[in-house]
DNA sequence: GGATTTAAATCAAACGATTGATTAATTCAT
DNA sequence: ATGAATTAATCAATCGTTTGATTTAAATCC
C-alpha cells in the first residue's frame, strides 16, 4: 500500500524499518533483549541509531515490531496448512492435516538458519510477561492451538476443548519446539558435527511418530 | 538469625556466598544474565558490590557458581531416582523408574516457586554456547539422559543407544521442560486463573500417558 | 515548468544515567 | 598482629535516548 506521502527514495524507510527489524530479531535471538545494544542494531542493519528512536519510538517500539514479524512469519509456515483448510468431519483427513502442520514446522524450525534467532526470541519473550507475550498469544499460540485442538478432537473422538486434547496439543507442538531449544544438547548427545537434512528428518521420524501414538492411544471407539 | 551489619561471624564468607547466588539466580532467571546488574544482585543477597568480584572474580564468576548450584539441585531432584537405583533386567522395573523420575521431575518443575528461575536460567543458558552449557550439560544433561535411555531400552527392549530411545528420550525430558516454559501460555489457554496441585496434576496425567504410550508403541516383541 | 515549500528520513554528536570493576580503608575473629 | 571479609567511593566504558542540522523527493505555487 503506498500509505507513503512524501520521503526520500521510494519507500526508503520501509527498507530501514524491514532491515532494522531483521537485524534486531537476529541479536535479540543470539544475544537477548538486554544484552543487545541499540548501536549494534543499527550497525547490523546499516543504519543510524536515531532510526531506531524514529521508526520505532524506542528500543521497545523495535522489539515490538519484531514480535509481530516473527508472529507473521510463523503464521505463514504452520497457518496455510493448518489455520486454511477445512478437515470436514473426516478424522483421517484430521490426522493428516496434523502430520502435515508438524512436519511443516519442524522443517522451519529445525531446518531454516533463521528460525533458530526467531525460536530463541520466541522463547525469551514467553518467559517474560509483557506486550509482547500478549500479542504471541492472541495472534499466534491461540488461533494455532485452537484449531489444533480441532483437529485433535476430530482425529481422536476426543472432547476438542477437553484437558486431554487441550494439554494433549501443548504437549505434541511442546517436543517441536523442545528439539529447537534443546538443539545444541541434543546434537551433542546424538554426536552428530553438524545438523543436516539427515539429521532433522531422524528427528521428525520421532516426532511424527509420537503424533501417530498419541492419536491412535486417545482414539476412542468410533460409534 | 545473626547475621549482622558488619565484621564476620564464624564462616560468614559462606553465608554471602550462598546469599549471593541464590539472589543471582533468581535474577538471572527472571529477567537475564544482562538484565541484571551486580548491584540489583548485592542489594537483593543484602552484600556489598565488592563481594561479587571477591568471591566470584566477577559477574561471570558468579553465573558460572550459579550453574553449578542448579545443576547440583536438579540432580538432588531426579538424581536419586533415576542415576543411584538399579533396574536389574526387568522392563516393568524400568518403567516404574521412568514414571517416578519424570513425574519427581514435573513435580519440581511446576510446583516449586524457585523451580521457575532456575528452569529459566537452565533454558536461557542453554541457547547460548560457553563454558556454562559445557558444564551443564557434562555434569547434568548427559548422565541423566545417558540413565534414561538405558531405562527406555530395558523397558522396550530396544537399543538403549540407538536414535529411536535417544531421541524418544529427549522427547519425553522435553515435554516436561516445555510444560514449565510455556507454563504462561498454557495457562493462559487453560483458562486457569492459578496452577495448583490440582492443574499439575492434570499435566502431569498428560505426561505419564504420553509416557506408558510411547513405551507401548515402542516395545519389541518380547523373546 | 521552473521555483519554492513541505515533510520524511538520515546523520554526527552529545546527553545523563548506569554498567561492571576496582580501589583503599576498615572491621572483626583468631 | 594477621588475614579473611566487608565497606564506601570512584573508575572508565557503555547504555538508550535526544538533539539540531542536513539530505532528498514529492507537493505546491505562480
Amino acid at each position: 500500500m503506498p500509505a507513503r506521502s512524501t520521503g526520500q527514495p521510494a519507500g526508503a524507510g520501509e527498507q530501514t524499518r524491514m532491515a532494522l527489524v531483521a537485524a534486531a530479531i537476529g541479536l535479540f535471538g543470539a544475544k537477548g533483549f538486554e544484552a543487545t545494544s541499540t548501536r549494534e542494531i543499527a550497525a547490523k542493519a546499516g543504519a543510524n541509531i536515531a532510526s531506531i528512536a524514529y521508526h520505532f519510538g524506542g528500543k521497545d517500539g523495535l522489539r515490538l515490531a519484531c514480535a509481530e514479524m516473527v508472529v507473521a512469519r510463523i503464521r505463514g509456515v504452520v497457518g496455510e496448512v493448518i489455520l486454511s483448510s477445512d478437515p470436514g468431519d473426516d478424522p483421517r483427513v484430521a490426522a493428516a492435516m496434523i502430520e502435515a502442520a508438524a512436519m511443516g514446522m519442524a522443517d522451519f524450525l529445525l531446518a531454516r538458519s533463521e528460525a533458530r534467532d526467531i525460536a530463541a526470541f520466541m522463547v525469551r519473550e514467553v518467559s517474560a510477561p509483557g506486550v509482547v507475550l500478549d500479542r504471541i498469544y492472541a495472534d499466534l499460540i491461540y488461533p494455532v492451538h485452537s484449531k489444533l485442538c480441532q483437529l485433535l478432537g476430530l482425529a481422536t473422538g476426543q472432547d476438542p476443548e477437553g484437558d486431554l486434547i487441550r494439554l494433549g496439543a501443548f504437549s505434541i507442538a511442546g517436543q517441536i519446539v523442545y528439539f529447537r531449544i534443546g538443539h545444541a544438547l541434543v546434537a551433542k548427545r546424538m554426536q552428530w558435527q553438524s545438523v543436516g537434512s539427515d539429521e532433522i528428518g531422524r528427528i521428525k521420524a520421532v516426532i511424527l511418530s509420537n503424533i501417530r501414538t498419541f492419536i491412535a492411544a486417545n482414539a476412542r471407539v468410533m460409534p
